[in-house]
RNA sequence: GGCGGAGUAGCUCAGUUGGUUAGAGCAGCGGAAUCAUAAUCCGCGUGUCGGGGGUUCAAGUCCCUCCUCCGCUACCA
């Protein structure tokens, strides 16, 4: 019998997630995890929160909570929301799990090991009013190119240029708006991409059957050359970093091992089964779905660490990757509140009708336009009229002629026989 | 700016390696049936395949160029 391991994007714990996530990770997940169920594979679907990196601590901060306590509650909520819309998972698990946190140190220790980490002194924003380091983009001030106030220490939204926090005018913490801050010296380990790069792209060039969205953003990534990187960060909430107290891993470092991790957290042990090539998983196929955003990380990013370690670790088979949905000519945004949400879409209708709706026009080859007139159109079409009325004919046929039994099939004609064909 | 994706019917979208008269659903128009829901079933498509140029016996598909929309650009995830 076959099997498949199937892993949907974690969707990340800053809130129930909108329709345009949900389409593009783990509905088409669970529509194929169903699929292959059905013709009698072994399947193993896998998902979890993301639960790391600054905005979950902005967010735990603006609720008022304390990170830890953030993270449980809204895991609870999208694993909730998650089951109430069908979704299959056989494990919903977290990435601050006590078994990701193990795995996420070591694959760093074998990545030590073998020359591929490299512990950098740099220097970063500091806020003494938050009293934390700021990314870039938490860092605002007044452009150096077009003057626009508010643009971001990576990027003016104005303008478009990119920046350094350091290029910014007066700059300021985007979280407190505190001008109180300054550049430290902090230490991080960098992972050595650019010695992996070749590597990587041999087997890149070994999936020549991945969609055109998913190569052409891998090769976009190889073609520029892949640079060292910081997998570090200073912040309190994630996986520690041996050896650098006081410091995580960046959540993007720790994320894509909790697919692994959270195999672990249903199955103890025999997770190796699934996931390591010399233990029995060299039978499995392994398929991923993801938004476009998240292929990067899954074509490049990732596979340097899961190639760094040396060791056989399941890679990806085959990588489904999906464009946006849109709403009403914007797009879907959670920290905006724009689109449809999961929770809300539950308390107008039937997880059904947005199932079939959302994979009947998935975002396959572009973004794709969602509105609720089309939607209640096809619903109304599609299930009410053309599939409703389908068994209600039958019932009622079935009432009025058979007694309200449904007869034999009987023998096959010739109908019958070319539908088999 | 660089790189990538996309532009196909009124609307939303499909169109393997270039190969008959370019398709589907919805909407619209016409008709039928009564076992069925304000339902169902059948029929009806003349579209500069974004513009222009090129390669080819043959281009929606390959090449060049221009226009428009979207994404990414490595410390948001």
């Amino acid at each position: 019998m076959t099997r498949i391991l199937i892993t949907s994007a974690l969707p990340y714990i800053n809130g129930i997630k909108h329709l345009g996530n949900l389409v593009g990770s783990m509905l088409p997940a669970d529509v194929y995890a169903r699929f292959e169920r059905a013709r009698g594979s072994e399947v193993l679907y896998i998902c979890a929160t993301d639960e790391h990196g600054t905005p979950a601590e902005l967010a735990a901060r603006a609720a008022g909570q304390d990170v830890a306590d953030y993270c449980a509650e809204q895991h609870e909520l999208q694993k909730k929301a998650g089951v109430e819309f069908g979704l299959s998972f056989d494990h919903f698990g977290r990435s601050s799990s006590p078994q990701n946190h193990a795995l996420t140190q070591e694959f760093a220790a074998k990545l030590k090991e073998r020359g591929f980490l490299a512990e950098v002194e740099e220097e970063q924003v500091y806020s003494n009013t938050d009293e934390r380091f700021l990314p870039d983009r938490y860092v605002e001030g007044t452009c150096p190119n077009c003057g626009f106030e508010k643009a971001r220490g990576d990027q003016c939204d104005n303008c478009g240029k990119l920046l350094d926090p350091t290029d910014l005018i007066e700059p300021y913490s985007a979280i407190s708006g505190s001008k109180d801050i300054e550049l430290r010296k902090t230490k991080h380990l960098h992972l050595l991409q650019s010695k992996l790069e070749d590597e990587v792209r041999a087997w890149v060039d070994a999936h020549p059957d991945w969609p055109v969205l998913t190569r052409s953003i891998a090769y976009k990534w190889l073609d520029e050359g892949l640079r060292d990187r910081s997998i570090t960060r200073d912040l309190a909430w994630g996986v520690p970093v041996p050896d650098l107290p006081g410091k995580v891993f960046y959540v993007w470092f720790d994320a894509p091992i909790a697919y692994i991790a959270s195999t672990e957290e249903k199955l103890g042990a025999d997770y190796r089964k699934w996931w390591r090539e010399d233990e029995g998983a060299n039978d499995v196929r392994y398929v991923e779905f993801m938004g476009k955003d998240n292929v990067a990380f899954h074509t490049v990013s990732f596979p340097c660490t899961i190639l760094g370690s040396g060791e056989p670790w399941k890679k990806v088979d085959q990588l489904k990757s999906l464009n946006w949905l849109t709403w009403y000519g914007g797009k879907f945004s959670t920290s905006e509140s724009r689109g449809i949400f999961m929770d809300q879409a539950l308390e107008l209708l039937p997880a059904d009708y947005w199932r079939w709706y959302l994979m009947a026009n998935a975002p396959e080859s572009d973004d794709t336009a969602f509105t609720l007139e089309t939607f209640a159109a096809t619903v109304n079409k599609d299930l009410a009229d053309v599939l409703g009325n389908f068994v209600n004919r039958i019932a009622r046929f079935t009432g009025s002629k058979f007694d309200g039994q449904v007869p034999d099939g009987g023998e096959p004609g010739e109908a019958e026989a070319k539908l088999e064909e």
